[in-house]
DNA sequence: AAATTAAACGGACCTCGGTCCGGATCCTTT
DNA sequence: AAAGGATCCGGACCGAGGTCCGTTTAATTT
């Protein structure tokens, strides 16, 4: 069920929608969040509403463009529903990013080689930076948009995900060695801010982007690099 | 003149101090952004005691307590003035960290090996990253604080700084190699959120975090580790 | 079907970062 | 020393994120 949506939670008097715990150190994939809990009937209505509402002011005026107010007027809502749902604006933000989240997650765990298994690990983190960067390129603004803040930057369930798959190949394709932190490391490379900065503000062609993850790998990995 | 002070220009009707540019791709050192243009001598002191009440109220209630207002009043100055000399929040708490920031980038250009200049460049990076994570690790709530918003974050003069450092001596170390991205990577080994997030939410001792990054830089440079 | 209760709703309200501009203040010029 | 002009000051003002709590509504029980 991969992770199923990373915060939905329907909590007591309004507290925000915590990150339901999960095993304090997992490293199996599936980040083991439940789906919504039975939401009741109105709530998942102007849910929907809000998801929607919001995508449609992302496609007008940009993420910027996304403000709390503005989707909460444009779903005939109130305020105060926005946050109860999604908790702050990056969760909202987030929630827009959850379906194609979830596609990747699929591809990674169950979807054809390189990306997904069946491939040697190395081979599978080649083509898991380069899908990384197609995706930080495409979804740029709500990436950027959607980053926490610096103290939860690193508790997001998809980051968890995604970095508990890079550590799973890591310790794979590099037995000796630290795969935690190298998995740290290797993320930070197709971080969305960095990719941002350095194709938009520094005009680096993503094919050189390209070039330098396959280069990172095989120098994180001690391997040669590919033909 | 090292860098000196990153942003304290003072412009026109109000703009928030800006770059002040500097060449587009500046490999050199000595990010050069001019000190203080010669404050008139009510905004120098106001200056003064804005960062003295700042440091205050960081010591009494954390990064967390600054904020613009209260800095304010604690300097008894108008909130205006706060913005006017320092941009924004960020900016405000990076000069804060303006001092320590420049004792660093002294030791980097002119102390003593293998730090400064004197080691061959694969130790002084080793040396780097241990300097930086116990810097990491002191200065931690204002660094969070500190942190820009993601489409400036690397664009601030000292992080430019440092990445030229890193690139420089990545260049002696690695010829062959983007010495651009990799200086990314490796300081996004560095980053303060990280660091926090490994040390204080996941426990890990900064040991490991020292031993992580000598095994880093032993991959990327492809070399072998020090006893 | 009425009563009950837990959950959801909505919008007033608060805080804080950031902006504006009329007026005060400091340097220069003569 | 007086005037003139550039710079700076201050605090009212605005927008947006986030919270609170009295009210409404959907599920459940009897």
């Amino acid at each position: 069920m991969l992770y199923a949506g990373f915060m939905s939670a329907a909590l007591p008097p309004f507290p925000k929608p915590q990150e339901t715990a999960g095993p304090p150190e997992l490293l199996q994939v599936g980040t083991g969040t439940e789906e919504e809990p039975c939401l009741r009937a109105d709530a998942a209505r102007n849910r929907a509403r809000l998801l929607e509402a919001a995508a449609r002011l992302v496609a007008e005026h940009g993420a910027a463009g996304v403000t709390m107010e503005a989707v909460a007027a444009a779903a005939s809502v109130g305020k105060g529903t926005v946050f109860r749902r999604f908790g702050d604006r990056t969760g909202l933000l987030m929630a827009l990013l959850d379906h194609s989240e979830k596609k990747f997650q699929a591809a990674l765990l169950g979807g054809p080689p390189p990306l997904g298994p069946g491939a040697p690990p190395v081979e599978r983190l080649r083509a898991f930076g380069c899908a990384m960067l197609r995706r930080s390129i495409d979804e740029m603004d709500l990436q950027l948009a959607a980053e926490p803040s610096a103290e939860r930057r690193y508790t997001s369930a998809p980051r968890r995900f995604l970095r508990g798959h890079v550590a799973l190949l890591l310790r794979q394709a590099v037995p000796d060695g630290d795969s935690e932190l190298l998995s740290h490391t290797l993320l930070a490379y197709l971080d969305a801010a960095l990719v941002h900065h350095l194709t938009e503000q520094c005009g680096v062609p993503p094919a050189r982007l390209q070039a330098g993850w396959l280069d990172l790998v095989a120098r994180v990995t001690r391997t040669e690099h590919p033909a």
